[in-house]
Parts: C-alpha cells; sequence; structure tokens
DNA sequence: AAATTCAACTAACAATCGTTAGTTTACTAT
DNA sequence: ATAGTAAACTAACGATTGTTAGTTGAATTT
C-alpha cells in the first residue's frame, strides 16, 4: 500500500493547472514539468490526456447524481432538501476545490463515452432538482415565482463556489454552512 | 459605410465558437471554416487570435466597469442600487450572450497588456459591489448576513447567466427582469 | 481608362502538440 | 545473488498550431 499513487499525482496537479489555464491549454509537458519529470513518463501512469480528464470529472459528476438521487427520495420537506442540496456542494467544493473547475468548463473535451455519460447525470441532477423546488411550489413552501429563475439562481452559486472557496478567509466550510443558505433562501432584505 | 464589416463578423463568429468549446481549443481554421474562408485570410482583417479575444472581452468588461461607477454615485438607496446592478447584468447578457463565456473563461488567455487592464476593472467591479452591500448592511436596508456571502452569491448568478439565457423560453428578458431581483433580494421561502 | 485598394487565395514556415518506442535505473521479491 | 517490476529517461513521430509571404481577381477611386 503507498502512501500517494503516481496516477493520484498525475490527476491532482492536472486538475490544478486545468482550474488556471483549461484543459486545452494545459500541455503534457505542462503537467509533467509541475511533478517534475519529462510528458513521456506520464504515460507509464495513464493512458491520454483524455483519461485524466475523465478522471477528475466523472467521479465527482457520480458523487452529485448519487447524493442528489437520495436526497430526492428522503422524508425532508422541500426547503430540507434543497437545504441539503447547498450542502452537497459545499462538502464537494471543500473536498475537491480545484477539480471542480473542468467539471464547469472542459467536460466537453471528453471522450465520446464519458461526455454522453456526464451529460445525461447533468440533465438527471437538474431534473432531480427542478422536481424538488416544483414541488415545493405546489406545496407552498417555496413562493410561487418563476420556478426556472430559481432553479437557475441557486445553481449558478453553488455550481460556482469553487471560484470563491479559498480565496478569502470569509469561505470557510463553516462559514458557508451557516451563511449560505440563509442568503439563497431567504434573501437579504 | 458598410452594412456588415467583415472583422465584426470574425469577432461575433468567434465568440460564438469560444462558447462552445473555450478559447484554445478553437482554432483559426475553425473560424475561417465557420464563415468559409481560408485561415490566412483572417489576417486581412486581424493582427491575431489574441486580439480576437481582446476585442470580444475588453468593451463588455469596461460597459460593467463604467455603468457600475455611475451607478454607485448615484442618489439610489442599496436596494436599488444592487437592482440596477442586476439589470446591467441582464442587459448585457442579453445583447452579448456568446460573448460572455470568454469574459468569464477565457480572459487568462489576454495578452499582458489587456490582462492586467482587465483584471483591475474586475477588481474595481468587486470592489464597487462590495461598498454597495457594505453600506446597505450600515444603513439597515440588508440584513447583518456575511457580506463576502452576500456578494458572492448575487454576482455568481448574474455573472452566469449567459448560460442559461436562450436555453428556455422561461429566460426572457421581461421574465428575468421582474422575477431575478425578487429571487436574489427577498429569497424564496 | 488607369491606378489603387480590398479581401480572398496558395504555399509554406517554425514551433508545439499528444503520443509511441525502446532503454535505463532503482527498488522489491524470490 | 537473481529475476522481475515500476517508473523514470532519450529520441522521435506525424499532425496540427498560429502566422507570414507573395499572389490574384474584383471592386472602388481617380
Amino acid at each position: 500500500m503507498k502512501i500517494t499513487d503516481r496516477k493520484t499525482d498525475i490527476v491532482s496537479i492536472s486538475a490544478k493547472l486545468f482550474k488556471e489555464k483549461g484543459y486545452s491549454a494545459v500541455t503534457m509537458r505542462d503537467i509533467a514539468q509541475a511533478l517534475e519529470i519529462k510528458a513521456a513518463s506520464l504515460y507509464n501512469h495513464i493512458k491520454s490526456k483524455q483519461e485524466i480528464l475523465g478522471l477528475i470529472v466523472v467521479g465527482i459528476a457520480e458523487e452529485y447524481t448519487f447524493t442528489i438521487r437520495t436526497i430526492e427520495i428522503s422524508e425532508a420537506t422541500s426547503i430540507q432538501k434543497i437545504e441539503n442540496v447547498i450542502q452537497l456542494h459545499i462538502d464537494i467544493t471543500v473536498k475537491n476545490p480545484d477539480a471542480l473547475a473542468s467539471l464547469n468548463n472542459d467536460w466537453m473535451h471528453l471522450p465520446k463515452a464519458e461526455l454522453s455519460y456526464f451529460l445525461q447525470m447533468r440533465e438527471e441532477y437538474e431534473d432531480i432538482f427542478r422536481r424538488i423546488v416544483k414541488k415545493g411550489i405546489v406545496d407552498g413552501e417555496i413562493k410561487n415565482l418563476n420556478s426556472e429563475v430559481i432553479i437557475f439562481s441557486i445553481l449558478s452559486t453553488i455550481r460556482t463556489l469553487y471560484l470563491w472557496y479559498g480565496k478569502k478567509k470569509e469561505f470557510s466550510a463553516a462559514t458557508l454552512k451557516s451563511n449560505l443558505s440563509k442568503v439563497l433562501l431567504e434573501g437579504i432584505v
């Protein structure tokens, strides 16, 4: 049992570089240099550049999808379910602050099979969230505003968290936990 | 006076392609093909690929910056100022639905001088927004929640509007105008 | 009618891209 | 000690990158 797997090193360094410049602007030589090895040596551990992207993106996408499924079928109220989704995004952001950049911006460069798998998960994710919000409106828990605007507004915020987390000390997991739900659900006025 | 300037064609086609795949993944040959000419012909109109990016990004960044300056010094309440900022983003999104992708994701590939100009504007923009929110809290117009979380939450949403606008009929300028401020300011519960 | 400009073209450039092949080195298990 | 393996290396590949040079034909100006 190794302490650090080399493949893991490659993936996490790549995630960091992809966050800075985007997948396409990062070369295999960039990744190698960050690890202080030569580009060709990377291929002892990974099959291709696209495989690295897949390893960054797909696992996290699955975590989102699998978790929101269990949130939907739980017995919580709609508001509580939305709070759970917000918390899910905080947790994943704290755990993978770099990888989320590729999830948001580089997914279109996945190999074909993984791309359609990813898009299917993304669609299911939004569908589930949409059902939660609409049920909340029907049940009178949520104001009767345009549901698509509500969905867009909450998802945009929690999906972009990775851009802010770590940049200011205000963005600790604790601060977010106690403030973000309030701001998103109850507003600021 | 020409009806359509060829340079404008190049810039707007490029913005569309950059939105789909990101600046680095789009080649000059891609841009040329979309215009049904050869890549070398592009250079009769533009100096470099980076110049195209600059033309997409800098003008809009200036529009944001110049407008938020006048919003700050206006005599509106803090809440009204925030509503004006939201409206500003809706207006610019409706006018430039493609260009905003590069503004969000490709700015790091600007040439050095334009990059630092862009970053300076972006910083000023956030500073102004931060002052508006903090004054609103001090004046009691805005709840005393963590101001950075408020700023992040509103900016994330209105900056990502370009990803949703046009995808659903719900996202007309009118719907956004009447719903987005409500959702962001007054919450959904 | 002649001269100039505009905007396309063909051809090619050096640099860089992702990747492969074959080799070397150092550690681990027998 | 020996054999095997993991992980680095050098060298190079064909393809593609942004870009330049020089040319051509059509439109515009003189």
